[in-house]
DNA sequence: TTTT
DNA sequence: TTTT
């Protein structure tokens, strides 16, 4: 999908450590939680952090990347698409989620520099 | 949220007539929801259409500009942050939802030009 | 380059024709002048019109779009990356100058819908 | 200007001290020099390193976080705008700068956390 | 549910 | 569930 039309771009740090997936066809899946923080003061002048969080779905060389990179508590960056799609759960409830698929993974923060998936 | 840590940006068309509510406050809230769509040959040569429906949410000033001008079928740029939220559905079962809050909008594709949110 | 390191994404109208030039490799390079339009009203109300003219340069199959497509006074959408190098002037001084490298261009506002170059 | 219709990112690292001016009005402006790297290999197999160099521009509040966070070789993120202008240089010759007027800058790779100018 |  |  083109960049104009359905473009996301994230920066935060990895929840927990990736789950990875290999297809049989030999490639990879990579499914992780991200968590970008906001930070604002109240009207007291209390620090107010404000967490949200994403799905992110990686295939394929980027998938790879994540496994190897971007373990729990990292810092990284993320591009892609806002994909939606539905399910039935463990007790055939239709379930909708929405999730951003990767199409470049950058690691921050790293003292060796950052390594794009590109 | 900072647009480096949290952002989005979508051009596409809306598929219905927005929903508007107008809260107690004064202030308005736009609902709406958008498709972009993406063309592509498969293997036959054959032109494929995938879409993708995105659900928009706006307030306030961007939520009057949405109820005066993106009606259904209008072309749209929409920027914003990606949030997600829970609720009860009607038969008690929770639902999760991800949403685009717009904090921009620009109207495309008409004959007097653009007409942006800000 | 990578999208979260270097990315730029304008919308607005070409300034005149675009200049194409075919390389020799069969290759062709497309050269164009894009105004985007900011509109705001000042302290006595009046609507200014602040207007920015960005030079942007496309190669192979977005060249191609462009040299179809966006003609003098089209609204189109532009994504790429920033690029900077100096050259030599008629005069022997040595010039700077700053692009758009384009990798991917979105018409817009086209009775036909959008034709995107990828 | 509309993220939509002039939009920059760049995340790199901060080339030399930020050179920072305090106005008449007590508004200050800081002016650096960001480096974009891209790394790729060639042919041979060859890590290449291709910098890209722009120069940032931020007022106010935004200039106070670069003054007093964004030293030299710190990784940042910037987000903002296209803007052109002329001037004459020491020498009568007219001269054209593209630069990006930042309205966010985020701290990355800090021990302390992100620090967004927002 | 849009648009081409 | 991260990070500061």
């Amino acid at each position: 999908m083109s960049t104009l039309k359905n473009h996301v771009q994230l920066i935060g740090n990895v929840g927990q450590e990736p789950q990875i997936t290999n297809l049989e066809s030999g490639k990879k899946v990579a499914r992780l939680s991200l968590a970008t923080n906001e930070y604002y003061k109240n009207s007291e002048g209390e620090k107010i952090q404000n967490t949200e969080w994403h799905t992110i779905v990686a295939w394929g060389k980027t998938a790879e990347i994540i496994e190897k990179y971007a373990g729990k508590g990292k810092e990284i960056g993320v591009t892609g698409k806002l994909k939606s799609r539905s399910y039935e759960d463990k007790d055939g409830i239709k379930r909708y989620v929405t999730e951003v698929e990767a199409n470049e993974i950058l690691l921050l923060g790293t003292k060796n520099g950052n390594n794009s998936a590109d």
